[in-house]
DNA sequence: TTGACAATTGAATAGATATTCAACTATAAT
DNA sequence: ATTATAGTTGAATATCTATTCAATTGTCAA
């Protein structure tokens, strides 16, 4: 087991494993781009955001109402889930109505609520 | 439109949404597990573990050398996977093999790929 | 055109968190 | 028993981030 090529603390145990994990290991760009998308929903404003617009798109006075939070705080997360893709807006006047930009969140709450043993209504 | 029953900085648009709205929302314990559980994932040296993991397990030393980092840095990351019940461990001599606990983590890191547009090897 | 309100934005602050470092435990080999 | 190594852990630090506050923009109604 040679340890020279790799620069860590510790050494190397079962060197084809590693070397094949490294092999396999999708580029830093993607791994970034997914762990990012975990992170956006992974706030816990942001997920009951997400959550009452996976039933119908809603503007930023009611959305702060039922979250019981300011229109500035749900402003700034609306700003972050449409730089990552996850919303998209209209305008009606002088409000802004924000919608789930696709189907995938959907998916993702589904999967998460199954994973921790809830039964969404 | 009634506005004092809501506490909150701005007027109530729609009452009848964001009624309907709250009355719709999960409880805040299953909104905050659910958020834990994106937070937990959407951390980019835990996706990078998950990602190796769902391959085959590993033990620290091999994952330390495969993302050329430090033993305690991901001990201390697959610590919070423990503890969030994504990871699951077993000890063989002094090595300690991580392994994924079921396959809901696959599941979101496929739709994750989707998501961004990538197509996972 | 003036006033009211929805929404955005930037800066500041306070709270959360990942990594590092050092100390420690546990197991295997000699 | 002693030494070496795998892994864990707690404290400290440095970074990141959510919220607040104040100011601003844009649109509608009078």
């Amino acid at each position: 087991m040679s340890k020279n090529k790799f620069i860590c603390d510790c050494n190397v145990i079962h060197e084809k494993q590693v070397l094949s994990a490294i092999k396999n290991m999708p580029s830093d760009d993607t791994l970034l781009k997914l762990s990012k998308l975990f992170k956006v929903v992974g706030d816990e404003m942001r997920t009951k955001i997400l959550f009452i617009l996976h039933y119908h798109e809603m503007c930023v006075c009611d959305i702060a109402n039922v979250l019981n939070s300011s229109k500035s705080a749900i402003s700034h997360q609306l700003r972050i889930l449409r730089e990552n893709d996850i919303v998209g807006f209209c305008k009606k006047g002088k409000e802004v109505y924000y919608s789930l930009k696709d189907n995938h969140i959907k998916l993702l709450f589904e999967i998460g609520m199954d994973h921790i043993g809830e039964v969404e209504k």
